[in-house]
Parts: structure tokens; sequence; C-alpha cells
DNA sequence: CGCGGGGTTGAATGCCGTCAATTGAAGTGG
DNA sequence: CCACTTCAATTGACGGCATTCAACCCCGCG
């Protein structure tokens, strides 16, 4: 259980931004179309952008948000810990997903927020967020589904650790990565390549880090992933559905804030 | 592993209601004040009452729900099934809860939910829904609040799950359904008598029926809970504070929609 | 060339699950 | 009022899955 944890926070804003009318996201076939005086709004309520490295810390537990960030590329991961340095990770982030809301919202992270890799984030002013719920009642309910949305993948990855087995649950995850990622635009031809090490998978399925390897070994001897220069990628989606007995991901069109 | 789910699920809504105005819940000092034109839309929000048997099933995982309900008293919780059977139970609920947003918003439940006690729910029509989020901005932020009270709920225990050893999630998981109940107005005379079988906490703690009594009893024998009568009493909440390594409840307050 | 991070593997320990059986309380029907 | 059943709690024995400890390898980097 010995975590680096990087210290570098995340500061500066780039001035340098897409303009959501050409948001590269939104033509995505996953986000649902956005009416003009939205995508209006959206573009009045964004700030800027803040580009953060790999590794950094881009929300910290504790701190109160002074931001509600979209993530416009990139991977990254939510997590807690505990004052003993156990680390528990409670969510992948991806591209489309909302940041911050809790900090934003109840007025102090609960959590943190680490980028997996470089990570750009359309950044949103939080002074702003009433002005939203006051003038677009749709917007507004865009950010109750995404809320709802999240609670809904919390549900899954808990019932994932508290009742599945250790290959169950590794098989579910990276299914479930997997599915988020090539909905997320994040796949180059097909294949993703997830840029974990394992001990994130570890801390991920609450499994200590000898254990993981071991269990991943089981999934790369059955066929079913690879794992390579830093990550890892799925071979065999149906094998990994059929060992955790997951449905797959049964998504709509998803708002785009 | 052998559950009982019991099958019967409740129908029918009573007439008799409580008047918003005069809601018993409202005064407690835990639900932040309202507006009177906010009241005044709960209350033409509100469609009638559901009285629900202990035992039976509230929501159903799958279906589309056609309600949005606040509890209004009693006890129920949350949970999800593998298809073999095993069940986890992903969180607890109690007066001033809100339930069903994820098949109001989504358009299917994702998890069941199921009484522990006699429940009281007020039911809201999803229909009206929008026309909340259109005609008060205040009211449709505070759903957002309380769906984002219940991520951060879900990353308490996810971490719980994932890192806490047996005991010290059993400690942090009683403590924070009594921190909870005593929050929502369910303390008699500062105890509170949580209405759950041993297989219930197992399930929540992710934890076979058999272990799970065996670290209860120890929490017994350190005098820190009592089992009575088909229920369970903190005693000592400090001891399970600190023996869980949580810091407690800290919430401000909440609204109540 | 030494160092650190990430991955891999074996061995020993132990926490937790499974199996099995008992107790007691509460309900049911005769 | 008493067999009979059922459900919840309890306890002991045993086995296994997962943790811990301890190496070792590979590779990129200063």
């Amino acid at each position: 259980m010995d975590k680096k944890i990087s210290t570098a926070v995340a500061e500066n804003a780039t001035e340098r931004r897409h303009s959501c009318e050409a948001c590269p996201l939104r033509p995505l076939p996953v986000f649902r179309a956005f009416e003009p005086e939205e995508l209006e709004f959206v573009s009045h309520f964004k700030r800027g952008e803040l580009a953060v490295d790999r590794g950094a810390t881009v929300l910290v537990e504790g701190n109160s948000s002074p931001h509600l960030y979209t993530v416009l590329s990139g991977w990254g991961f939510r997590f807690k810990l505990l004052s003993d340095g156990r680390r528990q990770i409670l969510n992948y982030i991806m591209p489309g997903d909302l940041i911050g809301l809790q900090g934003t919202i109840m007025g102090e992270m609960q959590h943190s927020v680490e980028a997996l890799s470089g990570l750009v984030l359309c950044v949103f002013e939080r002074g702003k967020l009433m002005e939203l719920y006051s003038r677009h009642p749709g917007l507004a309910y865009d950010i109750t589904w995404l809320a709802s949305r999240e609670e809904r993948m919390l549900d899954e990855n808990l019932l994932s650790i508290g009742r599945r087995s250790a290959i169950e649950r590794a098989a579910y995850l990276l299914a479930f990565i997997h599915e988020r990622a090539r909905a997320s635009g994040l796949a180059a031809r097909s294949r993703v390549a997830i840029p974990v090490t394992q001990q994130h998978i570890a801390d991920t399925l609450g499994l200590s880090l000898v254990h993981t390897n071991k269990t991943l070994r089981k999934l790369v001897q059955r066929g079913m992933i690879e794992w390579r220069d830093g990550g890892c990628e799925v071979v065999d989606l149906d094998g990994l559905l059929r060992l955790s007995g997951w449905e797959g991901l049964d998504e709509g069109k998803r708002p785009l804030v």
C-alpha cells in the first residue's frame, strides 16, 4: 500500500480556447444536440481552459473548488484517502464529464481529482451557476442528469467491489472503462489504451497490488486483455462481460455542458 | 448468501395527506427554511402519499419509475442484485431523502428500494419536474444539491468497502447510520434503534453473514453497540468514530423538497 | 552506471468465506 | 396449550482467497 501521491497542483488557465460553437467533442454521437441559445449560454458560461499535466492534482479534498470543469480531452480519476494513506479510486474521468460539482454546490470538495494523462478542462465560473439555473432550466436539468449518471456509475462500482470476486471485479472494471472510453471518443482504431498502472487498478478494486497483478495476469492468459507500455488494452470485451456478468453500458445520448 | 427477497410491491396511494405547509419534517433544524412561494409550489407538486409496509419493494430495478418520492417517515434501503442473487445494499433511506430521481431523470431505475420499516412517502408527479425546473430554479438547484449529497455518501461508502478492514467498516457504517438518523429526527431519547438484520449489514459491508456476526460481536464486547430485538443501537459513537477513523457527518442544513 | 518506478513471482500468514449445527424467539395451526 | 415451522443470531471447524513480505527483472533517466 505504498502510494506516491503527486503534489503538483494545476494552476494556470491558458487563454487559448476552443470556441464552444466549434467544440470538438459535441459532434460525437453520444452527445445530444443543443439548441442554439443553449450553446450560446454555455459559451458565455465558459471562462477559459486549463491544461493539466499527467500526475497533477486538479482538485483537492477539503478545498472549496472555485470552478466547475468539463473535461475536453484526456483521462483522470476521482479518489479519496484514509488518514493512513490508503487510497480508494472512486471513478475515472473522461471527455464530456463534469467535475467539481460537489465543491461548487456543497461548498467543499470531498474527494480529489488527479490527471492520468495530459488533461484539458473547460473552466466554468462558479458564480454563474445560479444564472444558468435561472435562465436555462434545460441546462439545469442536464446538470442534474449528469449528477444522476455519476450516481449510477457509483452504484455499479459499489456492487462490484462489495459482491464480486477479484477476477470478476477486474473484468467488470476494464470492460466498464473500455466502454466508457469508446463512447467518449478516446478510442484510436476501436482499440483503447487505458493509461493506468496496476496500482490504479488495485486502488479501484479494493485489492492489494500483488493480488491485482496476479488477477490481471489471469485475464491476459485468457486472452481478454493485453498489458503494454504503461497501460491496458481490452482485447475480448465479450469475454470480460461474460466473466463479470455485467450487461454492458447502456446509455443513450447525454448532455454536454 | 441466502437471501429472501420480498416480492410484495407497494401499490396504493392513500388520499390522506399532510399539508406541506404543516409538514412535520420541515421544522427540524437540519432543513433549510423555504420561501413561501417555494413551499406553495412543492405543495402543488405533491400528488399524494404512499404508505409502504415493512419488507415491501418500493421501486424495482429495470422499471421506469412513474413518480418521484420524498420520505416522510420510516427507514428503507437502496440495493442492486447480481444475476445469481448476490445483493449489495448501496445506501439507507431516511426522512427527507429524495428517491426515484434516477428513474425520473434517466428513464429507468438502475436499483431497487425496499422498506425497512413502515414507510410514508410524499408522491410527486414525474411530469411536473420540468415545470419545477422552469419556474423554480431555486428548487431545481436543491434537487441537484440532493443528488450531489447522495454522491458524496456513495463516495464515502465506496472508500469504506474498498479500503477499510471488516471491523473498521462495521464501525463506520453504524456510526454513519446513527448520525444520519439523528439528524433526520429518527432518534427517540437520543438513542436510535436501527431496524436492520445482520444480513442487511453484511450486504452493505460486502461481507458474509457469518463474518459480519463475528465482527458485530466484537463491537458489542467493546461496548460500542448493542444488539436487541431485531435491531442495533449505537452506545459509544466516539468509539466507533475512533475505530473507523471517520470524521463524522458534517452537513449543514439541507433542502427538503 | 546507479536509481527509481512499474511489473512479476514465490512463500508464508491470516482474514474472511463456506459448511454445519444449535439456540431462542415468534408465529401458525391443530 | 402444544407440536411444528420459520427466521435471526450464534458458534466451531475448515479451507481458500487475498494480504504481506521479499525478491528479482526490465527499462528509462539523470
